[in-house]
RNA sequence: GGGUGAUUAGCUCAGUUGGUAGAGCGCUUCCUUUACACGGAAGAUGUCGGGAGUUCGAGCCUCUCAUCACCCA
C-alpha cells in the first residue's frame, strides 16, 4: 500500500460520505448490537437557510456523540430534517417573484402562492442538508421531516409525511382542552410583514430619539396652582398653569390618547385629578377631552410625572388603560400608516367624548371600529404623521418652551451671544423595537390573535428541571430557565401569513336567534327580512375548531339544530370570508323566500385565514419526526430522545416550548439532557454580520482545511459554557494534526520498516517495556475520552487524544520502535509491529467521532477489515487492566533522560548531529536495569554514542541530574564554563523556588496535621527528589568553579 | 433598572470536589537526521483585573470595586 502524501480532503471526502451513505451507516440502528437507544433530533433549520458556523458548530457535537454510541451498539439515530420557517420563507418567495417580474403575492391569490413556496421548496429549498453531508453529519436522511409536511397545498412530488397531522391533532386537542384561547390583545405588529410577531422575534435597539412636552390645556380654561418642591420640602417653583405638561418620544399617539395618568401620590397634579384635559391636536372645533387619572404606573421623578396614555399603542399604557377601564384607540392600519377607514373624524370623535364623558357605554368590537385620526393625517405613514403632529402642535404654542443661548459670529466676525426661545425637545437614547427579520420598527398593536395559555402548561417543563429529569448545560441555563418560565407570557400563535399550518378554526354567522323570541321555532318571511336587515354583518360570529372542514361541519350542524326550521337543515359550505358568508347567505334565504325549498339554503362558514407561529410546530418536533399521531414503532422506540443541542438563544424559542408541547401532548420529557452553546464569534470575539465583513463561512474551510480540521477545531473550542471564537489558525492547526497522524502510517507502510496490515489488529501482550508502556497509554487515553464525552466535556476529548496522538505515539512511541523494527531480534520485531498496528487502530477508533474522515480513509488502507471504521467496536478496555506500572515508571525514566540530555546539549551548543559520549555517576540498580533495557532508544534519540560508569566527573562536564544517578556529558574544552555555571544556577534558583514553597509547607504543623495524608506524602516526596537534584547541581557548580 | 457570564502567557482559550498554573497559535535559536518543514529539537514569557476575607494553603470559595459582553425590562 503506498501513501500520497498528504491526505486529499477535497476529493477523498466526497467519497467517503458517499460510500457511508450508500451502505446505510447512517439509518436508525445501523451497527446497533444491544437494545439501549441514542436518539438525537437535529434542531431543525429553516429550510431557507444555509450552513453557517452556529451550525457547523453544534452540527459537530451532535455527530461526535452520535458517532461514538453507534460504535458502541446502540441503536442509534440521529433526526433530521427541515423548518418550514413562516415569515423568512414567505419574504424569499415574494422577493423572488418580485425579481422575476411575476404578480405579487396578493394578486395571484393564496393558494397561487402557495404552490409557488412548495415550487421554491423543490428547487432551492434544504441546501443546508447537502452542506451538512459536508461537515460529514451521519444521520439518517432517509428519516429528514419537515413541518409542513402533509399540509394541504402539498404537492404530490413532495416526500411522504404527516407533520400537519400532528399540528392539527395539537391545536385541536388544546383548545378542546382550553389551553388555546382567541382574544384582541395588544401584540408585536411588524409592520413590514404585516403579521403579529412574538416578542422573542423583537430585537430592542438603543437608537437616537427625542421626548418632546406638549401642554394638554384643561377643560374650559381651567387653572391650578403648579408647585414644585426639592428634596427638603422648599418651593422651587410655584406658578399658575391652565394646562399638564405631557413628555413623549412618539406624538403620534396622541390621537388616541384615552386618558392621562398620574401617580397618586404626586402632589403637583392633585388638584387636577378626575378633571378633563385637552389632546391638543387635530380640528379645534371638535378638540378631544380626556380624564386624568391616577395609576401606579408613572415615575413621579421621570419627565413632568404626568403620562399619557395609549392603550392600544404601548404595552405600559396597554396595562394602565386595562385597569381603569381607558378605552384603547387603534390608530394605524397593517402597514403602520395612519388609518383612513371608519366615520369622518368629528362624528367618531363625538363618540369618543360621550364616552369620556362616562354618557355612553363601549365594547372591545366598538373602539376597535372606530377611527379617531382626524382626516388631515389619515393615510399618512407613522412617521410622517408624527412629524406633523409635532409641528401642528408647536404652531399652535402648545409646545413647552425653552430658551438656548448660543454663541454665532455677527457681520463683523465678533463674538454675539445670541438667546432663542424654542420647543424643548431633549435629544437622548431610546429603545427601540426592531422586527428581528424586518428590521423595521415594530408597532404595538391591537389585534385579534390566537394564544396558547401557556401558564396552564407551563408547570411539568419547570418540575422537569427542578427535580433534575432534564439537566440543563451549562448550570447556569437553568436560573435563566426558571426566571423565563415562572414569569411566562401568554404565546401569541397566529401569524398574518399564508405559508405555515392554517389554524384549523371555521367561523359562522351567529344566528342567534334565540328560542323565547321565537318560541314557534320556525322563521318566517318577516324574520328572514329581519335577519338581513339587522345586519348580520354587526353581529358576532360563532366558531368551531376541528382537523378538517368535513370534521367541522357537524358542530355547525349541531350548533344550528337550536335555530328555527327551516334554518336548522340549512346545508354547512365552506367560503373564502366573511363577506363571502353573508353573500351566499342572504342568496339563499332570497331563494327560499321565493320557492320555499329549503334545499335551497345554505350556511357558509369560513376558515381562520392566519397560520400558526413556525415555532407552534416545531415544539412538536420531538414526537412530530417519529410518526407522532401514528402509532409508530420508532416513536415507541426513539422517544423520548437523550440530548438537545443548541444554541442557548433558543433556549425559550424553541427547547421550553419542546418541552411544554411533549408533556401537554405526550405526558413525557422529550430529553434528559439540554446542551447550551454560546454564538460562535469570530476570532476577536466580535459577532460575524455581513456589514461588518467578518462572516467565516464554514464550507471555506472546508475547502481549505478539510471536514475534520474544521470539526477538531469546533470540538476542542466546545468547552462548557465557554465563549466560541473561531480562529482560522487553530482549523489550520488541526489540518497539520492530520496530516501528523497521516504520516503516522507513513512511517508503517514506508520501505525500511515494512508493517504488515492484515486487517483489525488485536491486542496484543508483549513483553517490551515500551510496547507495554504504550498500551497503557492507550488504556489511559480511551478512558480519558470516555469520561469526557459522557460528561459532554467534548474540549477535554479534542485535547486528550492532541496530546496523546502527536504528543505520546508520534513523538514518543513511533520514535522509539523504530530501531526495534529494524533491529534483529525477530520476537521484539514482531511484537512491536503487532503493538504499533494496534496503537494506530486505537487512534482512528477513538478519533473517528471527531475526525471521520482521515480516520476512515486510513482504516481502509488495512487490506482486509471486518467493518467500515464507522461501525467499528468501540473499546472497552480500562487502564487498571492494562498499565504495567514498571514499564510505566520505567519509560518516563528514559524520557525524561533524553528530555534532559537533549536540553543539557541544546544549551551547552553541542551540534545537533553530533554523537557524543555520555558518563554517570552513582547509577542504582533501577537505573541500570533501566537503561540496560531501552539504551538502544536513548542512544538513538538523544545521540549518544556510548555510557562509561565513572568514579567522578572529567573537567569540563555537562551535568544532567537524574532520579538515580547523575549523568554528564564531558565535552573537554567546548564547554563553555562560565555559560555552565549560568544554566545550572538558572535551574537551582527555580527548584530553590519549589523547594521553599515544599519547606514552608511541610515545616508549618498545621498543614501536616490538616492536609490530607496522600498531599503530605506527595510533598515529602517531592522534596526529597528536589533535594537530590539540588544537590546535584551544587556539586557540579562546585565542580566547575574549582575548573574556574 | 434587573439578570447572567467574563477578566489567566503577545493572541485565542483550558484549568471538574481549594494542594501551588497549562494548550494551540505566535515569538527566539538550532536542524533540509532515513513518517512528517502542514516537520523535528531546544527556549523565553504570567504578583491568574484591583482590594479585602475564609483557610495550613485560593486562579478556584465569600464580599467589594473596576471594566466588558450578552439577555430581559
Amino acid at each position: 500500500m503506498a501513501m500520497d502524501k498528504t491526505f486529499d480532503a477535497k476529493t477523498a471526502e466526497a467519497r467517503i460520505y458517499e460510500m457511508w451513505e450508500n451502505a446505510g451507516a447512517f439509518k436508525a440502528g445501523a451497527n446497533a448490537s444491544r437494545d439501549e437507544t441514542f436518539c438525537i433530533q437535529l434542531p431543525p433549520p429553516n429550510v431557507t437557510g444555509h450552513l453557517h458556523v452556529g451550525h457547523a458548530f453544534n452540527h459537530t457535537l451532535m455527530d461526535i456523540l452520535t458517532r461514538w454510541k453507534r460504535m458502541q451498539g446502540y441503536d442509534t439515530l440521529w433526526q433530521p430534517g427541515l423548518d418550514h420557517a413562516g415569515i423568512a420563507t414567505q419574504l424569499m418567495v415574494e422577493k423572488e417573484l418580485a425579481e422575476t417580474q411575476q404578480p405579487k403575492r396578493t394578486e395571484m391569490g393564496r393558494e397561487k402562492f402557495l404552490e409557488k413556496v412548495w415550487e421554491w421548496k423543490a428547487a432551492k429549498g434544504g441546501m443546508i442538508e447537502q452542506q451538512a453531508r459536508r461537515l460529514g453529519d451521519s444521520m439518517d436522511w432517509s428519516r429528514s421531516a419537515f413541518t409542513m409536511s402533509g399540509a394541504e397545498s402539498a404537492p404530490a412530488t413532495e416526500k411522504d409525511g404527516n407533520f400537519h397531522d400532528a399540528v392539527l391533532k395539537v391545536f385541536v386537542q388544546m383548545y378542546n382542552d382550553g389551553l388555546i384561547y382567541r382574544g384582541k390583545r395588544l401584540v408585536n405588529w411588524d409592520p413590514h410583514f404585516e403579521t403579529a410577531i412574538s416578542d422573542l422575534e423583537v430585537e430592542n435597539i438603543e437608537v437616537d430619539g427625542h421626548m418632546w412636552h406638549f401642554k394638554y390645556p384643561l377643560a374650559g380654561g381651567e387653572t391650578y396652582e403648579y408647585v414644585e418642591k426639592d428634596e427638603d420640602g422648599n418651593v422651587t417653583l410655584r406658578e399658575t398653569r391652565d394646562y399638564i405638561s405631557i413628555a413623549t418620544t412618539r406624538p403620534e399617539t396622541m390621537l388616541g390618547d384615552g386618558a392621562v395618568a398620574v401617580h397618586k401620590d404626586d402632589e403637583r397634579y392633585a388638584p387636577i385629578v378626575g378633571k378633563l384635559c385637552e389632546i391638543p391636536v387635530g380640528p379645534k372645533e371638535q378638540r378631544r377631552l380626556i380624564p386624568i387619572i391616577t395609576d401606579p404606573y408613572p415615575d413621579m421623578n421621570f419627565g413632568s410625572g404626568a403620562v399619557k396614555i395609549t392603550g392600544a399603542h404601548d404595552f405600559n399604557d396597554y396595562e394602565v388603560a386595562k385597569r381603569g377601564g381607558i378605552p384603547m384607540y387603534s390608530l394605524m392600519d397593517t402597514k403602520g400608516a395612519m388609518r383612513a377607514d371608519g366615520a369622518p373624524y368629528l362624528e367618531e370623535a363625538e363618540v369618543a367624548q360621550r364616552i369620556a364623558n362616562g354618557e355612553e357605554t363601549f365594547d372591545e368590537a366598538m373602539i376597535a371600529a372606530m377611527n379617531l385620526v382626524p382626516e388631515e393625517y389619515r393615510g399618512l405613514d407613522r412617521f410622517e404623521a408624527r412629524k406633523k403632529v409635532v409641528e401642528d402642535i408647536t404652531a399652535e404654542g402648545n409646545a413647552v418652551m425653552h430658551d438656548v443661548t448660543r454663541t454665532e459670529k455677527d457681520e463683523d466676525g465678533n463674538k454675539v451671544e445670541v438667546t432663542e426661545t424654542v420647543p424643548y425637545v431633549e435629544n437622548k437614547k431610546i429603545m427601540q423595537p426592531f422586527g428581528d427579520r424586518s428590521k423595521v420598527v415594530i408597532e404595538p398593536a391591537l389585534t385579534d390573535q390566537w394564544f396558547v395559555d401557556t401558564s396552564k402548561i407551563v408547570g411539568p417543563a419547570l418540575e422537569a428541571v427542578k427535580t433534575g429529569r432534564t439537566k440543563i448545560m451549562p448550570e447556569s441555563g437553568e436560573k435563566v430557565f426558571y426566571h423565563w418560565l415562572e414569569n411566562i407570557e401568554p404565546w401569541c400563535i397566529s401569524r398574518q401569513l399564508w405559508w405555515g399550518h392554517q389554524i384549523p378554526v371555521w367561523y359562522g354567522l351567529d344566528l342567534g336567534v334565540e328560542d323565547e323570541h321565537n318560541p314557534s321555532g320556525d322563521l318566517d318571511e318577516v324574520e328572514i327580512l329581519g335577519l338581513l336587515l339587522e345586519g348580520i354583518v354587526h353581529r358576532g360570529n360563532v366558531m368551531h375548531c376541528a382537523p378538517d372542514f368535513e370534521s367541522v361541519k357537524s358542530a355547525f350542524v349541531f350548533d344550528n339544530a337550536d335555530t328555527p326550521s327551516p334554518i336548522s337543515h340549512a346545508k354547512v359550505v365552506e367560503v373564502a370570508d366573511k363577506a363571502e358568508a353573508i353573500e351566499r347567505f342572504s342568496a339563499g334565504l332570497a331563494a327560499y323566500n321565493v320557492t320555499q325549498d329549503p334545499t335551497k339554503l345554505e350556511f357558509p362558514v369560513w376558515r381562520d385565514p392566519d397560520v400558526l407561529d413556525t415555532w407552534f410546530s416545531s415544539g412538536l418536533w420531538p414526537f412530530g419526526t417519529l410518526g407522532w399521531p401514528e402509532d409508530t414503532p420508532e416513536l415507541a422506540k426513539y422517544f423520548p430522545g437523550d440530548v438537545l443541542i443548541t444554541g442557548q438563544d433558543i433556549l425559550f424559542f424553541w427547547v421550553a416550548r419542546m418541552m411544554m408541547m411533549s408533556q401537554a401532548v405526550l405526558k413525557d420529557d422529550p430529553f434528559h439532557t439540554v446542551y447550551l452553546h454560546q454564538l460562535v464569534r469570530d476570532a476577536k470575539g466580535e459577532k460575524m454580520s455581513k456589514t461588518r465583513g467578518n462572516v467565516i463561512d464554514p464550507l471555506d474551510m472546508i475547502d481549505e482545511y478539510g471536514a475534520d480540521a474544521l470539526r477538531f477545531s469546533n470540538a476542542q473550542m466546545a468547552a462548557l459554557g465557554g465563549v466560541l471564537k473561531i480562529s482560522e489558525d487553530r482549523i489550520k492547526g488541526y489540518r497539520n494534526f492530520g496530516t501528523k497522524l497521516w504520516n503516522a502510517f507513513g512511517l508503517a507502510v514506508h520501505p525500511d520498516y515494512q508493517v504488515p496490515y492484515p486487517g483489525d489488529a488485536t491486542l496484543p501482550k508483549p513483553n517490551t517495556t515500551l510496547n507495554k508502556w504504550i498500551i497503557g497509554e492507550t488504556a489511559k487515553v480511551r478512558e480519558e475520552v470516555d469520561a469526557a464525552l459522557t460528561a459532554y466535556r467534548f474540549n477535554d476529548a479534542a485535547n486528550a487524544l492532541y496530546a496523546f496522538t502527536w504528543g505520546k505515539v508520534c513523538d514518543w512511541y513511533l520514535e522509539f520502535s523504530k530501531p526495534l523494527l529494524k533491529g534483529d531480534d525477530e520476537a521484539v520485531k514482531l511484537e512491536t509491529q503487532q503493538t504499533l498496528r494496534w496503537v494506530l487502530d486505537q487512534c482512528l477508533i477513538l478519533l473517528h467521532p471527531i475526525m471521520p474522515f482521515i480516520t476512515e480513509e486510513l482504516w481502509g488502507l488495512a487490506d482486509n477489515r471486518a467493518k467500515m471504521l464507522v461501525h467499528a467496536d468501540w473499546p472497552a478496555y480500562t487502564a487498571a487492566e492494562l498499565i504495567d506500572a514498571d514499564a510505566d515508571r520505567e519509560m518516563n525514566w528514559v524520557i525524561d533522560l533524553i528530555d534532559n540530555t537533549r536540553s543539557a546539549r541544546a544549551q551547552s551548543h553541542v551540534p545537533a548531529g553530533a554523537k557524543v559520549p555520555l558518563v554517570v555517576m552513582g547509577l542504582d540498580d533501577k537505573g541500570q536495569s533501566a537503561w540496560d533495557n531501552n539504551h538502544v532508544l536513548i542512544q538513538r534519540l538523544a545521540r549518544i554514542e556510548s555510557l562509561t560508569a565513572v568514579d567522578a566527573f572529567p573537567k569540563g562536564c555537562v551535568t544532567i541530574p537524574m532520579d538515580g544517578g547523575t549523568f554528564g556529558l564531558p565535552l573537554a574544552d567546548l564547554i563553555d564554563v562560565p555559560e555552565e555555571i549560568a544554566r545550572l544556577e538558572k535551574t537551582l534558583q527555580k527548584l530553590a523556588k519549589e523547594l521553599g514553597g515544599l519547606r514552608g509547607r511541610l515545616n508549618n504543623p498545621k498543614f501536616v496535621a490538616s492536609a490530607p495524608d496522600e498531599v503530605v506524602a506527595e510533598a515529602k516526596e517531592n522534596l526529597a527528589l528536589r533535594e537530590g537534584e539540588e544537590a546535584q547541581i551544587k556539586a557540579a557548580i562546585a565542580r566547575l568553579k574549582e575548573i574556574g
